[in-house]
Parts: C-alpha cells; structure tokens; sequence
DNA sequence: AAAAATAATTAGTTATACCTAATTTTATAA
DNA sequence: TTATAAAATTAGGTATAACTAATTATTTTT
C-alpha cells in the first residue's frame, strides 16, 4: 500500500523524460538566448528566434516548466534548470557535430548544412553524440566556428573580437562568423573568406566604418561595417 | 484572369511534393509489404505492421490517395502511383545507407540501429542519400543483408534462400537476416554468426526440422526450424 | 499621474494524426 | 442460402502544437 503510493509519487517527473521535437527547438532557441546576451528571456523574444507567435510560446512555456526542464515569471523571465540546460547542451552539442559531419565528410557546403543539421541533430539515440564525435575526431569547433559543447558539457572558448576591433595595419584569422544566413555565408565563399582565412585590414572609412581588407595575402576588398561585425577573428 | 484560373487548378498536387514524417512511415510500411508478399494490400495487414489501428489507416490512405502516392480500393487493395513508389524507394534507401553508417563509421551493433535509421531517414535534403552513398563507397546491401536501392531506384537482387533449403552436408555463407528483431540478432551476435559468416549443415533432425550447424568452421550448434528460415544464404 | 504603447496572457480555433466504438460491407462456414 | 466472422469504414473524440483575437499587465512617454 505505502509502495503504491510510493510509485503513485514518483510517477510525473520522471515519466517524461523524453522531450518532443517542438520541446527540444524551444529548448534550442532559449539556450541561444542565454549565448546571445544577458538581458532575461521573455517569451517575445523566444517568439521571435522561433519565428512563431508569443502565445504558442506562452503554452510551451507551461509545458517546459511542468517538465521541470525551466522555470519562468514575468520578472526574472524564462531560466533553465540544470535539466533543461542539459538537454539544451547536448541538442547544441549534436547539432554542431552534425554540422561537422556534413562538411567534412559528405562535403556539402557551410551554407547549406543548417536545416539539415536541424532534423538531424534530434536523432535520440544516447551514445550518437559522443560515438560522432569521436568519429569525427573530437572537433572543438563547428564548420562556422561556433564552440562544440563537450560531452561533458562544457564549451569551449568562443570566438567573440570581431573584425571591426582589429588595429589598422594588422593582420588576423577568421575564427567564427556571427551571421550564418546563407546570403552571408555564400557572400564570404565569393570572396574566398572561410574558417581560418588571413585578413589583413588595410584602412578604416570613417563615413560609414567600412574597412579595405587584404584576403589571404591576395585580393582586396572594401566591406561594409555590418560585414565587419559579423566576422569573429580567432 | 484565365491565368489565375491554371494558377488555382495547379495548386493542389504540386503544392504538396514534401511528405510528412507519418505520411513517409506509411508509404514505408506499404512498400514493405509489396516486398514481402504477393498478396494484395489491405488496411488492416498495414495497421498491422504499423502497430496501430485500422480506422487510422483508412484516414492516411485518403490523404496519400489525395497526394497521388497511392491508389486504393477494396478490391485491389493499395497500390503505388509512380510517385508513390519513387518516395518509397528512397526512404528505404536512405534507411539502409544510415545503417552501413551507422555500423561502418560509428561502430554500432547491428542490433541496434534500426531504431536510429528511422529516425534519420526522413532527413529530407534532396542530395543526402547520393552524397551519403557515395561516402560510404556504394554500398549494395544492408548491415543485415538487405538490399540498398540505387539512387536510380533500382534494387540489388535480394538474398531469398534460407537455410532450411541448404542440403545436408553442404557449406554456405550468410547473406542476410530476414528476422531483424534484437532478440533474433543478439542471439547470433552470441552464436559467433554475422553477414558473411560460413555455415555448414551437419544435419537435419526429422522430429522438428532442427538443424545441426557448424559456424566457421569451429563450433557447432543446433538451431530450431524458425531460426534457419530467418538465415537467408549468399 | 494619466495616456499610450508594448508585453503577457487567456480564450477559442485549427490541422494532424491518432484513438474507440458503432456500423456497414465482404468473405467464410454451416 | 443464411448465419457468422472478419474486414472496411464512418462517426466522433483526444492530444499536440500551432494560430488569431481579445484581454489584462506592465512599461514608457507625455
């Protein structure tokens, strides 16, 4: 009889500890919040990275802190438990392996690897994200060179000087790009701009912060202050 | 205006080229069927191997009949249209490819990847099975055996001869498994037998139709009649 | 401090994909 | 041929996860 109970009680939380695909990108766009900034993450705000409506958020937002995964008020707004960051991390952590996966060994292109990288990374399977790292030789950075979380969680450095804060004169390697659009990433492949590229920054206009660039030693090239802001230097 | 008219009378068919996750485990199981037997499909052998219920196979035939995936009526029971067949093939495709991945390149057992293939095979970039075959070296079969649509469509002859039809006496090597349940698989992994392993009849038990084997040349066994159906010979 | 704007929330609706239960149709056996 | 069983189908309902529109709270501006 106590047993029962006691089974009765232990039922709820532990039930459900699989989390859908929706569950899983509202997780996803709130971890991407606590990395963009440090102002509290409002259900706006998640509506906007998630392109979809404050008041589905607001639903979702019951349904995570029922499952414990976050807790949220109006005042302190959404926050994490360790759970719910957790299972945020190793999302994360498959999706940028995938996205290693894709470029390295299927060569597809950092423009395109994305959305694919999206369906894959909610693969369930619980050894997948350690067995792929380990096939792909424990990478420490993504193909845009966003930090790949550990399997034990922890991240490594990222990238966060960017182009715009390099001394005229001197000479720097892309180590990340903020912007992964594709109209970005595909400008950059025209210009012959990757992960690891020499940029030496000749001169700084001051109308409109636009900078004259030296790419790998060869060409040059004037780039717009946004394009500045978007390349991360290693 | 007449122009607005094609626009309206084009919709429907067109709109609709991408298939949902449910949608791609129907045409899946339905092509599963038109495999293993002659008979026509019906509803209900489909809820079957679905593991669900009648009624929502009847809703699911409508929609696929509306998206021109199938045809169906009572009396010739489902069949595929052109396109019905084409997305078949290369779901099944891409389920097989994801299994040599996930065994070759990830080490997985074989008795654990059929869950993961069905996750990943309904990764929809359009170039992921070709880059993905080609990557893994052309692969003809399955980690079980099985035969890898080609990215024409067509199937590499499948292994049909079980072990129950192999005289006594006589060596064979082990095409496939036609049983891929984890049971039927560990209990081989244990047994020391996998694709390509060599198997000669000692004999046959009249009482039962047992069959008393010896695996690589080493070790002997006897093995029920339901086991040496389910080892398909090369 | 009141008005206006913005954000959060609720209420009610929709589509998908499933379900059960009841009914109709078809096939099989008496 | 009729009774029975099995299969197909319909009707109606559920959960998920989205939506719009309306309402309530909270900020910001005046």
């Amino acid at each position: 009889m106590l047993f029962a109970l006691f089974i009765y009680f232990c039922r709820q939380p532990y039930l459900s500890s699989m989390n859908t695909l929706s569950e899983e990108n509202y997780l996803k766009a709130i971890f991407s919040l606590t990395q963009k900034s440090e102002e509290k993450i409002s259900p706006t705000a998640i509506a906007e990275t998630m392109g979809n409506n404050a008041a589905s958020v607001i639903d979702m937002l019951r349904k995570l802190t029922d499952k414990q995964l976050i807790e949220y008020d109006k005042k302190q707004g959404v926050r994490f438990t360790p759970k719910g960051l957790k299972d945020s991390i190793l999302i994360v952590r498959k999706h940028r392996l995938w996205e290693v996966f894709l470029v390295e060994k299927l060569g597809f292109h950092w423009d395109e690897i994305h959305d694919i990288a999206e369906e894959l990374e909610h693969v369930s399977n619980i050894s997948m994200a350690d067995r792929l790292d380990k096939f792909l030789g424990f990478p420490e950075y993504d193909p845009h060179g966003d930090p790949i979380p550990k399997a034990n969680g922890k991240l490594p450095k990222p990238f966060t000087i960017s182009l715009t804060e390099v001394t005229i004169g001197n000479t720097c390697k892309v180590g990340a790009v903020k912007d992964t659009s594709s109209s970005f990433l595909q400008y950059l492949l025209k210009l012959g701009i990757g992960i690891g590229s020499t940029i030496k920054v000749l001169e700084r206009i001051d109308f409109d912060k636009s900078l004259v660039i030296q790419i790998n030693g060869q060409h040059t090239n004037t780039v717009s202050q946004l394009f500045s802001e978007n390349i991360l230097i290693a």
